[in-house]
DNA sequence: CCTATTGATTCGGTCTCCTGACGAATCAAT
DNA sequence: ATTGATTCGTCAGGAGACCGAATCAATAGG
């Protein structure tokens, strides 16, 4: 086996953006020659023989057998190598600890899941260092050669810093400098994002909802909350606080004290809101408001009207974000979203609400998708530490509104 | 003078590059010598000499005098040069145009209004050439010269086509090819905008939110609408309609007819809305909602309690979208938007309904913030135009869900 | 076996940038 | 006024990266 990947070496722009553009089109068009590859970036065939030749000492890109039965001399096909960086994607819940390993090219390779320690803090953070070292020792992955992790967590992530603002349903979560240990443990930076953020990152990459710039992504578990996607970029804002939709003036009156403590829709729609409100039509008792929809299914006529005035709320939450961002798609997911009868539901509320419709479809990835959109931001992190362009990129500012003069 | 600018010709990708960077330094550094443009721009003093040398044959730069007072010899201090081109900023309001002229270099040379032809269609296009035209000419600039023209309109601007979908306050306008027959008669390219969008990049450019990257901008006028600033750029949603937060469902029942017709929100805090509500309270005749604005002003108590509700819900409207996108500022503007007492007093509401306090100023560019945001995407433009990267700046994208075997 | 075709390499040539050296212009001190 | 220090701007040489044309290599098909 190769020593470990040396960081690439310091090149000119220009040739930056030529291993770039050759890297995009090995990852999109698979095992593909040389020659292809000159005539789909638009390079010289030997500026492609240049970087190849590059990109095979970093271990980036192994030859995979030859062309055949097309007349004319054999090309030797190349693909991006295993060999070339690893990431891992890890969603912590509340309840359950999932991991998934992949290389640079985005083929997961593993994935692997448990009950979250219940002891919580440190001991999960145990936990996710055991569970990720199996999974890349059993896939022949030394953990050192993981460049780029990337872990959906609850709460709020403070854009600026990384770190957790709030972690409710996992304790001692909040006090721990999780980036710091975790990095430690694992061996290599770790990057956090809230998990409803990730989920929606999984169903545009592999879920419902690829290819698309403008989506809405509103979870509905244990809490209520949101993800924006838009113009083709996650909307986190200015605290990390985009999405927290539990605090929308929805469902009540915003002023009293219950709504203002947890959010107006959240007392509602949240978990706890669920079943208080099935316990005050007259139900009896329920541990979780997953019972209260599984008994509305049954046919308790007291939990289906919860049910729909859950629904009925959901829709109006799910009217106000799409005439603020006019999303091309609302997916809906958690635990209780992602159920097709109840997204069915929202849909049709919702029908009667907006000006014009909007495409709603239920969560593809389910519990899944945390996972593959932390893989997704790891492998997005991993390239651009390869090939990123950096501030290159940035639009042009204007120019600042305190002129000198123009003399004519 | 000189004949007309030409395109900058083909240059390789580096170039450009080079280009681009001591363009900036000129735009942000104003008068500035060869040998400091090489220091801020790292490229080398040669370098420099070449790209001035191509900036002057252009016109796009200019000699403006010496250094003085330091010891050594004296520097040629160049600046960005007004033939370099211009850019023509226009608001078509239902009552109002506004049309403005800045040179490349963002300076504003001259700013002309007038009543809007109350016509409206033709005539209106009509009236905007005749000033346009007029604007130029008086600063001795042939409008042939004018590179980059954005147009401020109401109603939703469709992004993909750039036509008018709706534009209920001008008459006879949304039948007409805006762009086409405009770009005729003004003989350049026009690009529309909805003019909530422009007066926040107005706001965003010379107004009370400079530099910052996530902004709301809520304009209360004849009707209500939102302006969204994320990630550093402005969010049209998918179908342009983004912003179109009349249709909140806050303020009244969503389902019943009046609200489904012209948007829950909008029904009460629209012009007609607050008119409607003073004259059901008991009120007098008014003609306009600014009228009852005035009155509230005056001591008139019906009037003070619809404007306290209608802060009161554009609050609860605000607190939506600030839970939804978490902006760092909240503008206030339009018509009664912008008045300090009004802003005053949503601020005061919010205080109650935000987990966290956002910051709230009125607009601080009043009714020119459409003009100057159009001005601002002009310039852009241009910019772009002449130094921008295109595609190349895009972010690598990630390999689609479907993938070739990876042979270990 | 020969030819057309396609893959891959080699060989100039161009473009852009940088470095170092040098002349030009200025201030400050003698 | 002369000299020295300092800074501006240009010139010349060379390195890196790209391309096109020519050339060699390998294959399918007649």
């Amino acid at each position: 086996m190769r020593a470990t990947i040396p960081s690439p070496p310091i090149t000119s722009v220009t040739r930056q953006l030529s291993r770039r553009s050759v890297f995009e089109a090995l990852l999109h068009r698979g095992p593909i020659s040389r020659a292809d590859l000159a005539k789909v970036t638009g390079l010289s065939k030997q500026t492609m023989s240049e970087v190849i030749d590059a990109f095979g000492q970093q271990g980036l890109v192994r030859p995979v057998g030859r062309t055949s039965g097309n007349v004319g001399r054999t090309a030797v096909l190349y693909e991006l190598s295993p060999e070339g960086g690893h990431v891992l994607g890890i969603d912590l819940g509340a309840r359950r600890l999932t991991v998934a390993l992949a290389d640079i090219a985005g083929r997961v390779l593993a994935e692997a899941d448990e009950p979250t320690d219940s002891r919580g803090g440190a001991w999960a953070l145990d936990q996710i260092a055991r569970l990720s070292d199996r999974l890349a020792r059993d896939n022949h992955t030394h953990p050192s050669r993981i460049r780029s992790i990337v872990m959906a967590t609850p709460g709020v992530v403070n854009p600026k810093s990384g770190a957790i603002e709030m972690a409710p349903n996992i304790t001692g979560l909040d006090h721990l400098n999780v980036v710091g240990l975790l990095g430690e443990k694992l061996g290599s930076a770790v990057v956090l994002e809230n998990d409803i953020n990730l989920a929606l990152l999984g169903e545009l990459w592999h879920g419902c909802a690829q290819n698309l710039d403008n989506v809405a992504f509103l979870a509905l578990g244990s809490g209520v909350g949101l993800g924006l996607y838009v113009n083709g970029r996650l909307v986190r804002g200015e605290n990390g606080a985009a999405g927290e939709i539990g605090y929308l003036p929805i469902g009540g009156d915003p002023l009293q004290a219950e709504s203002r403590l947890q959010g107006c829709l959240e007392y509602q729609v949240g978990a706890t809101g669920v079943v208080r409100r099935y316990r005050e039509g007259g139900g009896s008792d329920v541990d979780s408001e997953r019972e209260v929809f599984e008994r509305a299914q049954a046919g308790d006529a007291i939990a289906a009207c919860v049910v729909d005035e859950t629904a009925r709320l959901t829709a109006l939450a799910a009217a106000a974000v799409i005439a603020t961002v006019d999303p091309h798609l609302l997916v809906l997911g958690g635990a209780v979203g992602a159920r097709p009868d109840f997204a069915d539901k929202v849909a049709r509320v919702l029908l009667q609400l907006a000006p014009r419709p909007v495409e709603v479809r239920a969560s593809s990835l389910g519990r899944r998708a945390g996972v593959v959109g932390a893989l997704s931001v790891a492998l997005r992190r991993l390239h651009d530490e390869f090939f990123g362009v950096g501030e290159l990129a940035a639009a042009l500012p204007l120019p600042p509104p305190a002129h000198r003069s123009a003399r004519q």
